[in-house]
RNA sequence: GCAGGGGUGGCAGAGUUUGGCCAAAUGCGACGGGCUUAGGACCCGUUUCCUUUGUGGAUGCGAGAGUUCAAAUCUCUCCCCCUGCACCA
């Protein structure tokens, strides 16, 4: 049978058996919910990592004894669906071409202009890979974020938020698209660049004898002391204008896109030229500077006007050297001054910033990408080691002058903040993105001391997996303030105080998954009877069934049902997301459980899992290096496929899909299966060394499994359960191991723990080996720790260390022409085995020397010792103290179990193989024997 | 810049909390050998250097310094990398 097949076969017996529809019952509940997917693409590997992970800990929780839900939903509202329709509608041949890649009909390509349709299109794609995946989920409780009902249910969320005083209206910088008016996101711009806003200063210089002042921006206002000159744009047109009821001088365009930001009125325009003859007042010391052009400023950036400060700016350094080459006399005038004292290789320099231009360019001609670097140089090494030589602020490192300069500047109104889109992001549509401060937005006050006490409160009772990521949570959550909450275009629930926007889409989500637990009961009720009462009653428990049955039309029993439904459902919860969503949707998500739900029903446990690479780099678009999820469950079915995603990392690790790894995978299932189909070739018998050595294997193997998937560490649990057991399974058919019982034992045990890894195999083992329950449902197994016996464990570990160690010796025999016939092991004698435990008890040789002298030793073990051999055996141990550790074995035992595996080592060395005692033995290496490793003779 | 997480052998990645069983698990790759018509399958060996009738030594876990009988592990300084910085799912 095929891999497919077996998969279906199991999906229809669990289907059939309702194994994964989850009601309430006598049982602890459990719920595993994943951040729902937004559905404006086809499912990736991304997806399979995080639902997998949740479905494993679901399957796990299931055989562990818990009533397990884990239901799934997918996200529609927002803008992204919208976007992607508007480019689907523009025929945008990128998009066409990924599209037709994962088969996706022109017909249907066509009818995806229409945003629902392209939804549901994915949806199912969603679904059928979710199916084939052989995913745990209650599939009676899909929900999409934007049916009726979840609208009520966010409209009810809102209020809530709204009666606390949490929702607030001010300003906001947004991206914003001056052809479209509207805000830009990540997916509105050309390439996906997130526009990046970053704040300047825009500081003021009066020009003399005019009634206007020039606006120069810049990051860096500590240099305001070494400003030589002004920079303008030749050629370029300037606007004098009334901004905030002060006359203020920017370029044209700067005027256009400051106006976004704020009340900016065009009174003139001049040119370039016009501000060349004029003289600036620099209003940190009053000094009176001249207008010069500079090649580099862009008029479109800032304000488009630059003050000039050679000393700490390369490129204002190179403008100016440009200029005196062109034979500039002012600008041959001019001197640098400089204001900061620096380590690295400025340190002491006249002019800082030539020391930088040399370093990057050598030939004295730097081109302007070197004078970039030099930049970036100069400005990281004066924050970090500058120190202000002049000013008021003299003395102080830069980083601190910089911000007193910043406040200072703004409070004597001397200076005012300038938005800029530092990363140039490009709308769709061609424009140039701009910041658009918008003054009527509504936030959610997630900055609100008393919403933070309880978020705090919520957080510390969760568990986060892996724990190392509980500091990022926490800085995340002190970090978060105002969000933005409206938006003015996408899909979603309308905002309730204002119905002309639309609720933003994270916000919508934030404690959907409850909803879950009612979602299956009232599918049947109209949208419109879903009010705050009955929310109120079902998930907080205010007033009563009857009053709400009344009031809404609802019916008793339904009412009743989600209740029971929602407090069965909502005490254990884990919650599964990448990444990606600790700073927005998780945080979110502890914020808004603390302050509406009571506290037996916040979050309990966040999992949070890493990324999927594929043959060892980042799977992305551009890379071409995307693996479709159908492509992979043809090629390698579901259980190879999820194996390789889920398991070949820890929870936080990037898994990597590989073909070499599916490989090895799919070998070792094969392997497994073949011992499984070869049952009959073996027969119960009486249990031996090797059968022993098997059981405490596998019990402690069990442990370790446990412990492991308990914490999500699925790349240790699934070494433990597949590698593992398969070097288990061989090495027992090697040491002569054929007992049925055992092996059967065995591969039950196996099948059990591979239930939540590779549910279907784990299905077909576990029926092969002639049981005919579900693994699905069957009890996790317990270790039998009586079976555990680690000194059989670590006499085969011994073992292997003495075959290879021989080895190595039959390697020079042999090298020395000899012919070995016959390998001679002495075990070492008794009391170079105390000796030994002795010396491993903490390392000191002295005590163990002394115990020898005195006779201590002879007395508490009875034995008698020869003084000159133990001094001589201690003195050599001492020399690799670090690694003499405790030997649980005795040499009787020793000499049996190699006398017992004579014919394994025989094998492993193509020698015949005699033991002997060291105190009966005649051989010269008889004395170099030690508890670890007997002596070895070639003969 | 701020915040968080990191830097280990050809690669990936354990080990760091609780210093010593750590020349460092495991997987992959490479090389050599065996098996074979063949092998991308399987088995054995090698994969820092030196040494070798053996189980030994040197160097070594970003750089440097320190604590200790003993450091990948503890302390300090520095360098470098990744992620996030918001209205966007």
């Amino acid at each position: 049978m095929n891999h497919e097949e077996i998969e279906s076969k199991w999906q229809q017996e669990w289907s059939e058996a309702s194994v994964f529809d989850a009601d309430p019952d006598q049982r602890q509940s459990y719920m595993v919910t994943a951040a729902f997917p937004y559905v404006n693409g086809p499912p990736h590997m991304g997806h399979v990592r995080t639902y997998g992970t949740a479905d494993v800990l679901a399957r796990y929780k299931r055989m562990r004894g818990f009533n397990v839900l884990f239901p799934i939903g997918y996200h529609v509202t927002g803008t992204p669906i919208i976007a992607q329709c508007k480019r689907i509608k523009s025929k945008d041949p990128i998009l066409i071409k990924d599209l037709k890649k994962f088969g996706i009909s022109d017909e249907d390509i066509e009818k995806m202009e229409d945003p629902m349709y392209l939804a549901s299109y994915f949806i199912n794609e969603f679904r059928d890979a979710f199916h084939a995946l052989g995913f745990s989920m209650d599939w009676r409780r899909q929900l999409i974020s934007i049916d009726p009902k979840f609208s009520k249910f966010v409209e009810w969320q809102f209020s809530i938020l709204n009666e606390n005083g949490l929702l607030t209206k001010g300003k906001h910088p947004v991206g914003w698209c001056p052809n479209e008016n509207n805000a830009v996101g990540m997916h509105d711009t050309k390439s996906d660049t997130e526009p990046e806003i970053e704040e300047m200063l825009g500081i003021k210089f009066q020009v003399e004898n005019e009634d206007y002042k020039i606006a120069c921006a810049t990051y860096r206002p500590e240099t305001l002391y070494g400003v030589t000159n002004i920079f303008i744009k030749d050629g370029v047109r300037y606007a004098i204008c009334e901004v905030n009821g002060e006359k203020l001088c920017l370029s044209s365009t700067a005027a256009e896109s400051m106006a976004y930001q704020a009340n900016v009125k065009v009174i003139s325009e001049i040119t370039a030229a016009d501000l060349f003859d004029k003289k600036y007042i620099n209003p940190i010391n009053g000094n009176a500077v001249p207008a010069l052009p500079g090649f580099f400023v862009d008029e479109k950036f800032g304000t488009g006007i630059v003050m000039s400060v050679p000393a700490h700016a390369p490129f204002d350094y190179a403008a100016l050297l440009d200029l005196k080459k062109k034979g500039s006399e002012t600008a041959a005038a001019i001197l640098p001054i400089k204001v900061i004292e620096l380590d690295g290789p400025a340190k002491g320099q006249e002019i800082p910033s030539v020391a930088y231009i040399d370093v990057e360019s050598q030939e004295g001609d730097p081109d302007s990408g070197a004078i970039e670097a030099a930049t970036k140089n100069q400005y990281k090494e004066e924050l970090r080691s500058g120190v202000m030589i002049m000013g008021d602020y003299k003395g102080q490192k830069v980083k601190i002058a910089r911000d007193s300069m910043w406040k200072d500047l703004i409070a004597s109104n001397d200076a005012f903040v300038v938005r800029v889109i530092a990363n140039g992001a490009v709308c769709r549509c061609g424009f140039s993105v701009v910041v658009k401060i918008v003054d009527d937005q509504w936030f959610l006050n997630y900055g609100d001391e008393g919403w933070k006490v309880k978020a705090r409160e919520a957080l510390k009772n969760t568990k986060i997996l892996p724990e190392k990521l509980r500091p990022t949570f926490e800085g995340a959550l002190e970090w978060i303030n105002l969000r933005a909450v409206a938006r003015a275009q996408g899909l979603g629930t309308k905002f309730p105080l204002d119905n002309t926007k639309i609720i933003e889409s994270l916000s919508d989500s934030t404690i959907y998954m409850s909803l879950y637990t009612i979602w299956n009961i009232i599918e049947k009720v109209e949208s419109e009877k879903l009010t705050k009462e009955f929310f109120d009653y079902v998930f907080l428990g205010k007033g009563s069934a009857e009053a709400i049955s009344k009031t809404t039309g609802i019916s008793y029993e339904i009412i009743k049902r989600s209740k029971e439904s929602f407090d069965y459902w909502y005490t254990f919860t884990s919650r599964h997301s990448g990444v990606d969503l600790i700073f927005n949707h998780l945080t979110m998500y502890l914020f808004n459980h603390s302050i509406i739900f009571n506290s037996k029903h916040w979050p309990k446990q966040i999992a949070i899992n890493g990324t999927v690479l594929c043959e060892g780099e980042k799977m992305s678009k551009s890379l071409g290096n995307t693996v479709d999820v159908k492509e992979a469950l043809g090629k390698h079915g579901a259980d190879v496929t999820r194996f390789v995603i889920i398991c070949s990392a820890d929870l936080f690790g990037d898994s990597e899909y590989s073909n070499d790894a599916a490989r090895g995978i799919k070998e070792r299932i094969e392997y497994i299966d073949s011992i499984a189909g070869n049952l009959s070739l073996y027969s119960p018998s009486e249990l031996r060394h090797i059968d022993y050595w098997m059981y405490s294997r596998l019990n402690r193997k069990i442990i370790t499994v446990t412990e492991a998937i308990d914490k999500l560490e699925l790349r240790t649990a699934s070494t433990a359960a597949l590698y593992e057991a398969v070097i288990d399974l061989k090495r027992y058919f090697l040491r002569g191991g054929n007992n049925q019982i055992v092996i059967t034992e065995y591969l039950s045990n196996i099948a059990l723990m591979l239930g939540p890894l590779t549910p279907h195999f784990s299905e077909e083992l576990w029926h092969k080996i002639g049981n005919d329950t579900l693994v699905a449902k069957e009890k996790w197994p317990t270790a039998n720790e009586s079976m555990l016996n680690s000194k059989m464990e670590m006499e085969e570990e011994l073992m292997d260390k003495m075959i290879e160690d021989s080895k190595h010796v039959l390697d020079l025999v042999k090298r020395k022409g000899q012919e070995p016939k016959e390998i001679k092991y002495i075990v070492a004698s008794e009391y170079k085995y105390i000796l030994n435990n002795e010396l491993a008890k903490d390392k000191n040789v002295k005590r163990v020397m002394e115990m020898i002298k005195s006779g201590e030793l002879e007395n508490s073990y009875q034995i008698k010792f020869d003084l000159q051999k133990c001094m001589d055996f201690v003195s050599s141990m001492a020399k690799h103290i670090n690694t003499v550790n405790t030997v649980e074995t005795n040499p009787a035992d020793q000499y049996d179990i190699i006398n017992d595996a004579k014919e394994y080592i025989g094998n492993g060395t193509g020698c015949r193989i005699t033991v002997e005692k060291e105190e009966e033995s005649k051989s010269s290496k008889a004395a170099a024997s030690t508890p670890m490793k007997p002596g070895i003779e070639i003969l």
